[in-house]
DNA sequence: TTTT
DNA sequence: TTTT
């Protein structure tokens, strides 16, 4: 019975999360996220590799990541692997794989993007601190209550 | 500001719990937790290396615990640490780390030792499914609910 | 660029390992794992959930997995999302997604089922050590080489 | 045997790194990390918690961390838990926890601050790529050599 | 397909 | 102090 199923990712939007408002107050959100990992072959040249991973969130963190994410944000997330299965037109077994997130927080820039039109002198660079999303988990410390389960406030 | 602090451990308990039970219903588990790890040095011998946790439960958890761990078992654990701050008798700045857990489930054996007391035929091994103890994490999945926030009942 | 995919899981062998002896010294092993989570739904009734996740596992490792892991063996893993990518019979796109294994430990029941084929007396239960297999990765530890890297000796 | 002793920190460094330059080509950085973790109080009122880690690197670690770290810089961290035991003036036995970095990476913002004298130009702002300091990790893919037993070039 |  |  008892099993664990957990993922750590770090990696950076490839595009806009996609939202979607279901009945029933349900809302869902769809992001592509890549993880890069760069070494060196046996030659001695670098190599890129790129994994991209397709996370869903929903209801409150749903919410925070149409509000805050966007094409190139860094983000943490922590969830669980989650793969639905179905048969297809060819009558064949299939399989996706997605990640169901539970937590997630932004990391390093601001959120913005658009949030910082004019950001001419070099210092407006750090300065508006502007408040980085994060849900629930924080510290990886808290209860890690899901953000289904809590009250409708945006947490900031 | 957005952060993570988070423990995992995989080990077994050094001794068995001790439980505390404070006013107003608060329950607190303390236990030390063995991690160890093997390698071969430089020279080809093996070498083995433990390190000592000190875990730090509370309300239900701390009666799962109590109720299920003794001596020996072998644990899977979810956490973050936290550390104590105070001053000593000669006026030293001291600082005492522990793991705050979060979630843990038991691995392995049967939970038992007494729970089966006349394990006689071979085959017993294995019959008595006794519910392994997991506190909500479970597939590392579900909301992670901290137990202080569920209602009271064991989980099994 | 920097980024972090990471899964770690605890669960039991839904079978065998498949252990294929490729060209060039090359050995891969595939492991289905399963990964349940128990909760209770909002009727209050007791729900298990089960994901399975194939993993694979190459060279030394999968000589490790192929020796002492078996169907029902419980085991940690730690290891990293990987996907296949290829266009099927009907030109559609495809992908396939996997987990890498980086390092795993067995858990809790020793190894065998084999290995212990007269257990009358009770205490033999615990009795013949029969170490455990880990790959490197121990506590999780020391470098965390893959074995890939390693000597060709097993670890025990 | 087997063990687990993992630990994943997300958080800023409280000071530049402290690094020593050993006999025998030894390096050693320490740092001071803070992971912050934010909730609302059941009277409704943010409170922030701050845990401050002890982090100690060795060697290729270590000098990437005094190339590129700094007060302030934000990085993801991978590592163990570590502690250190003797027995102070008193006759006392004392403990100190310490994290042994296995690796990390940091995260957002370009790694310096001061290298970016005339960032005039906003787009200048994801322009010069940079090259953030990644530890072998990466993508918690690779095999997560440690520095120490790679070849002696950074990896950037 | 496992495990409890 | 555990476990192998």
């Amino acid at each position: 019975m008892a099993g664990v199923n957990k993922v750590i990712l770090l990696g950076n939007l490839g595009a806009d999360p996609e939202v979607k408002y279901l009945e029933g107050d349900k809302v869902v959100a769809n992001l592509s996220l890549a993880t890069t990992e760069a070494y060196n072959d046996r030659n001695g040249n670098r190599v890129e590799q790129t994994e991209w991973h397709d996370l869903e969130l929903w209801d409150q963190q749903a919410k925070i990541a149409e509000k805050y994410l966007k094409k190139g944000s860094q983000i943490y997330v922590e969830g669980k692997i989650k793969s639905d299965k179905w048969t297809d037109e060819q009558g064949q077994n299939r399989k996706k794989t997605k990640i169901r997130v539970l937590s997630f927080t932004m990391v390093g820039g601001r959120p913005d993007g658009m949030g910082n039109p004019n950001p001419s002198p070099p210092q407006s660079d750090t300065s508006s601190p502007s408040s980085k999303p994060t849900t629930s988990m924080s510290s990886g410390g808290g209860p890690d209550i899901s953000l289904d389960d809590a009250d409708d406030d945006l947490p900031f």
